[in-house]
DNA sequence: TCTGGGGTCCTAGGACCC
DNA sequence: TCTGGGGTCCTAGGACCC
């Protein structure tokens, strides 16, 4: 529209640019950060592991790691058949050796923070969707327009200039995306990784991801690509092209979004990462127990953390949950909600045992608590992006009293949650009602 | 070697309300 | 007294992601 075009080429006043970094093996990057000698070497970093050990997963494992055998995920055990720890191995061995280490996130953090830093002076809006993760919208700073003889984009450029200061500055790999909306850029850059940089101009968008396996696509996991696999739809091309009711009729609302990502479609905008809905601590036993006071020593521990993880972030809760994995790997949450919010560690024990008093014959491999239904209200910072009561509306006002009221409460609140009989829910059901009721004067 | 830990979103069914 | 429609909240589970 502005300035030369290739023949067909159009450019969109419309069109965005978003950039999707991705770090490569992270964690694995940010030792060899620490001990430089690791570089080139294959390098595993495990999830619960100590050194000399062998119980544990592989949080992230180096390319050179993956190629023999050692996947993410995978039992440490396992991931030791494959690649022996580089201290056990025989003078006489003479097969590949890996090396082995603790994750520790401290470390990762402090990294993370620092890549941060570089992508904040880069872009209007930031996104971090994990440690290692992030989506820019870069539309005002960047363009599609091409340059030398229209090979290629001025946001290649860009996006180029993100990736090298990255590593000059921070000293790790990065994989970068850049395409029209988060979805393809997300693809993008797991393009070419590690160290890739791939760009998807808006008339590129259909060629780039039409060949590519559904699985591919962000939130297809293994169970829809198998099922997408019965109806014939192997790849981004077939199941943008496919009958969007029949995919709405077999996978609801998700079908639809996938018909739509599949075609690079996709509007959502680069928004702030907001406040968590849940937070959650879990942890594994060496062998399953069935042990009661063992597995209430857990989720005690648990409790405790959880709720002191809370408060450090200044939420409060209105649900309390537990989770508890039984052999072979079945897994069982069960939850219990208060009429309003909470902060409260020792509420957050005891709804968590009792909740474990089902499973008190049970053989248990994993135990995990949990608290959601977040408030930060208590928090002076959240009335600024109050988005409900700035819409100020005479419901939310009442509910936000209430919510308050039971805060104060809290005495009043642990004694009848404590004593489960009909009588004490009756009046639980009582309470919610008396929020309800605000909401059906507007009927 | 049985799969570690922290999250998100969606769905389905039941209770309850108007 | 019966049937119906529209809606919320809660719990539990599933799929997925890093």
């Amino acid at each position: 529209m502005d300035g030369p075009q290739l023949p067909g080429a159009t450019v969109d006043a419309e069109d965005r640019i978003i950039l999707h970094v991705d770090m490569d093996c992270f964690y694995a990057s940010c030792e060899r950060l620490r001990e430089p000698d690791l570089q080139g070497e294959p390098l595993v970093v495990g999830m619960g592991y100590e050194p000399g050990e062998g119980h544990g997963a592989v949080a992230t494992a180096s390319y050179e790691a993956r190629e023999h055998g050692v996947e993410s995920a995978q039992a440490i055990g396992q991931a030791l058949d494959a690649l022996p720890r580089a201290e056990d191995a025989p003078a006489d061995h003479d097969g590949p050796v890996g090396f082995y280490r603790p994750v520790d996130l401290d470390f990762y953090k402090e990294i993370a923070a620092d890549v941060k830093a570089i992508l904040q002076e880069h872009a209007e809006t930031l996104r971090e969707v994990s440690i290692d993760e992030a989506y820019l919208d870069v539309t005002d700073r960047t363009s599609w327009d091409r340059v030398d003889g229209g090979e290629r984009t001025i946001a290649e450029g860009y996006g180029r200039h993100i990736k090298q200061q990255i590593s000059r500055t921070v000293g790790v790999p990065a994989s970068v995306g850049v395409a029209p909306n988060m979805s393809t850029a997300k693809i993008a850059s797991d393009f070419d990784k590690p160290d890739g940089l791939t760009v998807v101009p808006p008339d590129e968008v259909a060629a780039f991801l039409d060949p590519l396996p559904v699985d591919e696509i962000h939130g297809v996991g293994p169970v829809t690509a198998g099922e997408l696999g019965e109806l014939g739809i192997e790849t981004a091309g077939e199941l943008g092209t496919a009958d969007v009711s029949a995919l709405e009729a077999r996978f609801g609302q998700r079908g639809r979004e996938l018909h739509a990502r599949a075609r690079g479609e996709d509007d959502r905008e680069v928004t702030p990462t907001g406040k968590p809905k849940s937070l959650s601590r879990e942890s594994a036993f060496t062998e399953a127990t069935a042990e009661m006071d063992t597995k209430r020593d857990r989720v005690s521990a648990l409790a405790a953390d959880v709720a002191a993880r809370a408060q450090s972030r200044g939420a409060m809760y209105r649900t309390i949950g537990i989770k508890v994995v039984t052999p072979p790997f079945d897994v069982n949450t069960r939850a219990s909600s208060l009429s309003g919010p909470v902060e409260d560690p020792e509420l957050v024990e005891s709804v968590a045992l009792d909740l474990l008093e089902e499973f008190a014959d049970e053989r248990v491999r994993k135990l995990g608590v949990r608290v959601s239904n977040l408030d930060f209200h208590g928090q002076e910072q959240a009335r600024l992006d109050g988005f409900e009561s700035a819409a100020g509306t005479t419901n939310s006002t009442a509910t936000d009293t209430e919510s308050v009221e039971r805060v104060d409460g809290e005495s009043r609140l642990t004694d009848w949650l404590e004593a489960e009989g009909g009588a004490e829910s009756a009046a639980d059901d009582d309470r919610h009602r008396e929020g309800q009721s605000s909401l059906g004067e507007f009927e």
